[in-house]
DNA sequence: GAATAATATATCAGAAAGATATATATTGAT
DNA sequence: ATCAATATATATCTTTCTGATATATTATTC
């Protein structure tokens, strides 16, 4: 059984509606790519794995002289393995900073380095928020009763950038204050 | 060159003091396990294409019928390396979450199973930051001024764990009343 | 005395990210 | 009108990272 977490993603997708491989990219980068990522290089194979499987058919849309597009169905099989990882209550959650790993080793050579670098995060972190408030207003306007998980999930996107703002700010005070002294 | 960024995670511990590969994993899962990882699988191999490099020395230290420790201390090359990737601004940041990619999906299967998975997340998160919190009441017993860089990568971890704990209880009453209408 | 944890090395398989390759169509800029 | 960039669509390769497994000895707990 190949694919991983990244299986289910697939089967998620495909359980909204039938799509392509590129489909399923886009889709991904636009709505889960602040938790969740997926590269053609895992995408391609698992799609090939799971249509041999059986959790998905595939049927080939030729138009006019692009690549033809091979689109992905899911079967019943397949509903039923994303049915079972959705009731599996467990989950994996994994954090990666290079950022916290420069800090902690900024001990060696002095708050300078340290301090331009917070401040990056901290302008990458204001930008972030815009850009979620501008995906929240457009929600909001929706009034689809479906996107409560799409919003749950752009919520704690939402909390825990703040969460990074509010640090950096005091951090950057923190390390200033170090410099005075 | 090989290694990635873990590379430098590496570098940077012994460039505190000369280690072998097993305290470099002891120490990693002990102050870095919020926001950096290190298995074996990284740490062995790229130590020794790190000696071959030059970057660092090797010698054991035979003790008693345990397996030799290989001890390894950092070269000038090897510091020089370490400060330009400290002195380079950039840095990337992942995060990965299985329960949001359940969660997102979940629209499919209806809001209980969610509820189970929110309730979970709240749990882990209070015991979390009761980690936290008895790490750092630890921390601020030892005085020690250069436990700054730490300080400040621990109350990352509280705030944002903190944000989680905060999203998890609210995103529980949006959900338990899609139960009830 | 037996089971388990700790010390210490090392490798392998599976999963994921990022880069590259191939081919065509559309759009925007000069 | 042409040139460059972006979008559609497939696929593979290399590097990195995780987790499991293997080996061997000592210390600790039941």
């Amino acid at each position: 059984m190949k694919g991983g977490k990244t299986r289910y993603a697939l089967l998620g997708w495909l359980s909204v509606k039938p799509m392509s491989g590129y489909d399923v990219k886009r889709l991904t980068e636009e709505n889960l790519s602040f938790f969740w990522g997926g590269s053609f290089g895992q995408i391609y194979p698992i799609l090939h794995e799971m249509a041999e499987a059986g959790l998905v058919t595939v049927h080939e849309e030729k138009q006019g002289s692009y690549p033809a597009r091979k689109v992905y169905t899911i079967t019943e099989a397949g509903r039923a393995e994303l049915t079972e990882w959705l009731s599996d209550p467990s989950f994996e959650e994994s954090f990666r900073s290079e950022l916290l790993l420069k800090l902690f080793f900024s001990a060696e050579v002095g708050p300078d380095l340290a301090i331009e670098k917070v401040k990056k995060a901290r302008d990458e972190s204001k930008q972030l928020l815009q850009q979620y408030r501008g995906i929240e207003e457009q929600l909001s306007n929706s009034s689809d009763p479906g996107q409560v998980y799409f919003w749950l999930t752009l919520d704690m996107g939402r909390r825990v950038e703040q969460a990074v703002l509010e640090w950096s700010q005091s951090a950057l005070q923190i390390l200033e204050g170090l410099n005075d002294a």
